[in-house]
DNA sequence: AACTATTAATAAGG
DNA sequence: TCCTTATTAATAGTT
């Protein structure tokens, strides 16, 4: 007889059993994760794709989208921080900061089309992406503009 | 002494308490997502808030984007399934599914616009920024116009 | 899928 | 937050 419980930290080669060790450590860590978002009142998305490509989700909120928005929003302000910092103590990352506008109206592009099934948005819907797109256009085209301008050595 | 080992599934009233949980079942839960990851050959993207705000991330790929787009692809494909049936069963979903470019141009823009920090794009990048812009600005165009014709009667 | 020996997680307390 | 310990939960290997 063999020892159980214990297990060494790194890849089952055996497909069979990765398939087995797979489905029994999955149930174990959604039912983990669902116990520390009921617990805690923590906000939980976990994605799990097998090593056969299938997809297991959970999300104690209404969608992944909407963990993942948060996220990313989350993201972008620590990153804004950062890059603050970074420029202020070695000047040499290419970021002038000065138009949190432009950020904005990417990630609004992005979440708009994340946000739902493009095949089904409406006219109003598709009016709203094409004005977003406009600006967006907009605002990188004189991104580049000032971009160019300071790698001539305006200043 | 109290009972220990077994609790109830339900949200932890008192505060401090809650706090300790969470940071307790916090660490177990990013420990098992690793080691399913590391054992099973798993893709794992975790995003966690606890309940005071505060962002904790896992991710067994290069990035929680990464995954976050394979998932957006995954669920897309998914849905573009089961619009068509639902579309060929009853009709009622504005759903053409004729324009698989459009699909993809938007995303690319999501990826585009996910995939790095805005502020330190270089010219070359806000170049093909530019170009997706323009090509999405063109088919959302086009398609809001097929769309209008058909609201009017034209089939 | 079910069983059981073993280890891991964790609740309460310090 | 970190340690200890009693208790329960998870799970590795087997059937």
């Amino acid at each position: 007889m063999t020892k159980r419980g214990r297990v060494q930290l790194r890849r089952i080669e055996d497909k069979t059993s990765r398939q087995v060790r797979f489905s029994k450590r999955r149930s174990g860590l959604f039912k983990k994760a669902f116990e520390l978002a009921t617990l805690c009142d923590a906000e939980v998305g976990l994605l799990v794709f097998s090593p056969a490509g299938k997809l297991y989700e959970y999300s104690s909120s209404s969608s992944i989208e909407e963990t993942y928005t948060r996220y990313k929003q989350f993201a972008l302000a620590e990153n804004d921080v950062t890059n603050r910092n970074v420029n202020e103590d070695t000047g040499n990352v290419q970021n002038n900061g000065e138009d949190p506008s432009y950020c904005n109206i990417l990630n609004e592009i992005s979440d708009r089309c994340n946000s739902q099934n493009i095949d089904q948005m409406d006219a109003r819907e598709l009016d709203k992406l094409k004005d977003v797109l406009l600006e967006a256009l907009r605002l990188t085209q004189s991104r580049k503009v000032s971009l160019t301008e300071r790698a001539v050595g305006t200043n």
